[in-house]
DNA sequence: GAGTTTCCTTGACAAATGTCAAATAACGCA
DNA sequence: TGCGTTATTTGACATTTGTCAAGGAAACTC
């Protein structure tokens, strides 16, 4: 870390700005260190399928060494962002001088896949409202007991993007959320008594337990 | 290969018997030598979301070595398969003993984790009918011109459970694109006079290239 | 080859999601 | 504050997929 630090460059990416295309060549991954970068792939007609929206703390782009490297994503900040670049060329060669570092890769990919079957699993038992509970659970502080407070991270837009829905399949999916979890809400901001009735709702759809052991941490700076 | 081979028992399991279950103390990984296992996760009520479906020459359950020693899903026989079981602890030491083979793991996960990230580009992007042309393509030689043969690997239950749908709805489905590519299908076996039709068809739907650079290869013993 | 089981298909209908258009609300900027 | 832009919601309707029930086809057993 200390080593390829001195190699990162800070970059501002404002919202909208693409950072990169699918298939581009692939010499640079990222660390986000504020903001949210949103990662998808489209079709000729522009169609997206959001793959991921990385929060701060997460790398992206650094899976491409291990294949072609060519990006197997676009990437879009979602909001006014900073990230730090570093050469993957770097990574390549820490990986074959660091085994250490090879481990924690292999550990990080391991939890990255069970975050994704999880992913494929909601897309097939979970309908609409389910799945939008099961992300704000995601957003809460899973040991809370008593009153929480939620608020969305970026456009709900994007979270019906994230969720693999249409705005107004998003839109009527919180309506009915809400009618069935007395949620109340202000705009980006949920609030619940408690996230029992939000667990009862949208877990029953899912294969885990609730408090969801699949969330990927942040890489501390 | 060599070290570990040596450490490994042949298995077979019966059709529809079950390997071993969510959650359960993982101590050992398998590859398949013949037939197809389904890896699965179920919810409370029963119903099931089928992760993958490995083909003999791939591995799987070696995952659960990167995190908590605990299966991430189910795993129950497809077909009668005979497998090759390796204990976990061996993998993990050799790892910890042979960076190289770190490095071949990072690959085949970064590999693995692109076929999973198409995977939930296909299911946002295309529809059933379409869903089916793909899975057809992948099983087909891809460079081959002029007439085509595809087989379906396994019942056409668990090819619509593959992708995610109903059995009613991938039968129906399936007349669908028949209508439109005019093929021919016998049973289990598919006839095309060229695959281009196909390609025209799924392929519009989805962000990749036809010939797909996505398949994971199998492991030749 | 008859009976049994499993798989697959079809019909009728329900529910979920997408599409298009319009109205409303929220936001940023001059 | 007021305007223009973008985000969100809502209505009406189309399409897709799921559900339930039944029938037909194929495979397996004896």
């Amino acid at each position: 870390m200390d080593h390829m630090s001195q190699q990162g460059r800070h970059i501002t990416c404002a919202k909208n700005q693409i950072l990169f295309l699918h298939q581009d060549q692939a010499d640079t991954f990222y660390l986000v260190v504020k903001g949210w970068m949103k990662l998808f792939k489209e079709t000729i007609d522009g169609t997206q399928a959001v793959i991921d929206i990385m929060p701060d703390g997460h790398i992206f782009g650094e899976s491409s060494i291990f294949e072609d490297d060519i990006y197997p994503f676009s990437a879009e900040a979602a909001e006014d962002s900073t990230l730090i670049s570093f050469p993957t060329a770097l990574l390549k060669q820490e990986i074959e001088d660091n085994p250490n570092l090879a481990r924690g890769m292999l550990s990080a990919m391991a939890r990255y896949r069970k975050q994704q079957d999880q992913e494929l699993e909601h897309r097939t038992l979970q309908n609409a409202p389910q799945r939008i509970g099961c992300f704000l659970l995601r957003l809460a502080d899973q040991k809370q007991e008593g009153p929480v407070r939620i608020q969305l991270p970026y456009d709900k837009t994007l979270v019906a993007a994230r969720l693999g829905m249409q705005p107004e399949t998003f839109s009527r999916a919180l309506a009915k959320l809400k009618a069935a979890t007395d949620m109340r809400i202000k705009g980006a901001v949920i609030e619940l008594d408690s996230i029992d009735q939000l667990v009862d709702y949208s877990c029953i759809a899912c294969s885990s337990e609730f408090p969801c052991k699949d969330i990927v941490k942040k890489i501390s700076l």
